[in-house]
DNA sequence: AATCCAGACTGTGTTACTTCA
DNA sequence: CGTGAAGTAACACAGTCTGGA
């Protein structure tokens, strides 16, 4: 029962490769989700799938099989036990898998597999020894390697199952490996992306912290200018005027005596910038405080 | 010896699909 | 026959471990 299961999954996973292999889009459209279990998998994925002798086939509901008709057709023989390549895909990508780790061995067995030399790590791919998990060993991908993955990953940030086996063929890796590669790249083109933004803010707060400071010496200056001289903000002329660099709105009275007030407000508006390029109005956007134009301090 | 990078793994959440009541 | 719940596989991602440079 178990094995006609484990095989039922395994077959799964053989038909659905074939599947892809015919269908997967060109143009590396979403195929996730394209694939369905063809038989009713009702046992755990673990793996590895034992080697038998085809049993006879599965129980097939009507619906399936009309499903798998399709692969048949085409020459898949839906009965067959999952080659190793597809085994071990199978397992590899599970979160189930039961031969996730290689700790076990792993680390007992390190420096016997070690002597590798810069030829033999070129090649990840391992023996069946290796592969049951008996010394397997992370090796560093040869620098074609990486760069190949790298160029797959400028094309496209995630694989559909055929790219993802054409590309573990073409390299002479193992799909897991490739998939790994993926998920561990992605996720540091992530963190980078993270940290450029963390960046930009922290930019940005600095910034917005100094044109806070502008604005509260503006507003103390202000004060002052009202205490002392009590009739100037009485002005009748007073409109709003924006400021063309830094789009602040200040109060500015329309006749010439705001040019003589002594104040660094004053000079904020005296000299018009030449036709500055405007800015779109983010003021999340980090500039530095002199670029506005004019100086608080 | 300490540090960093990258390969590999685990755990979790999501989605699509099948089966069954 | 249609429908919703349950089960499963595949996948992506975050977090972590660890070997190697």
């Amino acid at each position: 029962m178990e094995q006609g299961l484990a095989l039922g999954m395994g077959l799964d996973v053989g038909r659905r490769e074939e599947e892809e292999a015919a269908s997967a889009d060109e143009e590396d459209g979403e195929v996730r989700r394209s694939v369905e279990p063809a038989v009713p998998l009702k046992l755990l994925p673990l793996l590895p799938v034992p080697r038998q002798p085809s049993p006879p086939l599965l129980r097939f509901p009507s619906s399936t099989a009309t499903r798998n008709l399709d692969a048949s057709t085409r020459g898949i023989d839906t009965n067959r036990a999952p080659s190793t390549e597809e085994a071990e895909e199978a397992s590899s990508s599970s979160p189930n898998r039961a031969v996730s780790s290689f700790r076990t061995g792993f680390s007992a067995q390190r420096g016997s597999a070690e002597r590798g030399g810069v030829a033999e790590r070129a090649s990840s791919i391992l023996s069946d020894e290796e592969e049951n998990g008996l010394a397997k060993k992370k090796l560093r991908l040869s620098k074609e390697q990486s760069a190949f993955l790298e160029e797959s990953f400028k094309e496209h940030k995630t694989l559909n199952p055929r790219q993802k086996l054409a590309l573990a063929k073409q390299l002479n890796l193992r799909p897991r490996q490739v998939e790994v590669w993926f998920q561990n790249r992605r996720a540091r083109t992530k963190l980078k992306q993270t940290e450029v933004d963390c960046e930009y803010l922290k930019r940005c707060c600095r910034t917005l912290t100094e044109e806070n400071r502008c604005l509260q010496k503006e507003v103390a200056e202000l004060r002052a200018l009202k205490s002392t001289h009590p009739f100037y903000m009485h002005l009748p002329a007073t409109t709003l005027s924006m400021c063309p660099s830094c789009e602040r709105v200040a109060s500015t009275p329309a006749t010439a005596a705001a040019d003589h007030r002594p104040s660094s407000f004053a000079a904020l508006f005296s000299k018009p910038t030449p036709a500055a390029p405007r800015q779109p109005p983010d003021n999340f956007r980090p500039q530095p405080p002199a670029a506005t134009g004019h100086s608080c301090t």
